[in-house]
DNA sequence: TGTAAATTTGTATTGATTACATTTTATTAT
DNA sequence: ATAATAAAATGTAATCAATACAAATTTACA
């Protein structure tokens, strides 16, 4: 935990309790969750926490570059440790989502020339193999 | 407008009014519109115009691969005709969307093994070259 | 210890999307 | 052409993730 602390110190976040139980969350359970997951998990060990806390330690955390927003769909958001650039495959059956080693391009200077590109994402979409299996066996 | 029907119709739509103008509003402003702006757009020509309906119609045309949903982020869907695989840059201070052409990469078989891929999105994110000029002016 | 700043909380609101029942329009058989 | 049926469009209400915001609590430090 003292890890942690000084990992959340080092994108100048100052390390609560709760700010560190969100991390240890999204570290130790790295299913992309929603911000209604983490509410659910932590809930149980902290049960004075607000959904607000978890929104807005979440938008911290995402400004100082410790976490990244992962949208799937209009209806969900999740959220992810920053980490190496991937892509993400979301099954749309079971939602669940995996992470794919697949680097999304750099796009090439002259094709967006004179534009400012911060941000990258790759999204897929179809059936898992789990999936796949119940639906056509 | 022959011709537009003769589309919808090879796509399996009866081209009734409403789809009509939808599917003109789509081609003829390649903006990556929200539904609420078709909304807003045709109103002004169809009074009686529901929001159920633009929804409808986009659902309709998106299950019968004319349209494909384009999600930027959470708090907004756009529409645009299916065409070339192609990737998006959304401008973060204006949120005008701008067609870029990238390929969103094939999923290298043995990464995805097993898995059924149906649709890739390529995002990228950051200032347009009007704002950025703004920004840093 | 007391005061200011930072953090957390709870409630109310927003806004895109959907559910669903009703109404209108189009199609087809008689 | 008319009635019966199917398809399309509409309007209202509900849902639900996300946000706004003010109040309460905790922390820092003078």
């Amino acid at each position: 935990m003292q890890q942690y602390s000084d990992i959340l110190r080092s994108y100048d976040i100052k390390p609560s309790y709760t700010r560190l139980m969100i991390y240890q969350y999204l570290k130790e359970n790295q299913t992309h969750p929603t911000a209604d997951e983490i509410y659910q998990a932590l809930y149980k060990d902290i049960p004075t926490l607000s959904k607000t806390t978890v929104y807005n330690t979440l938008h911290l955390f995402i400004q100082n570059h410790l976490a990244t927003m992962i949208i799937m769909d209009q209806t969900e958001t999740r959220y992810d440790l920053v980490s190496e650039p991937h892509a993400h495959f979301k099954c749309m059956s079971c939602s669940k989502i995996f992470d794919v080693d697949v680097m999304p391009p750099k796009v090439d200077a002259r094709k967006l020339k004179d534009y400012i590109v911060n941000d990258a994402q790759l999204l897929y979409r179809g059936l898992c193999p789990k999936c796949k299996d119940n639906v056509t066996q």
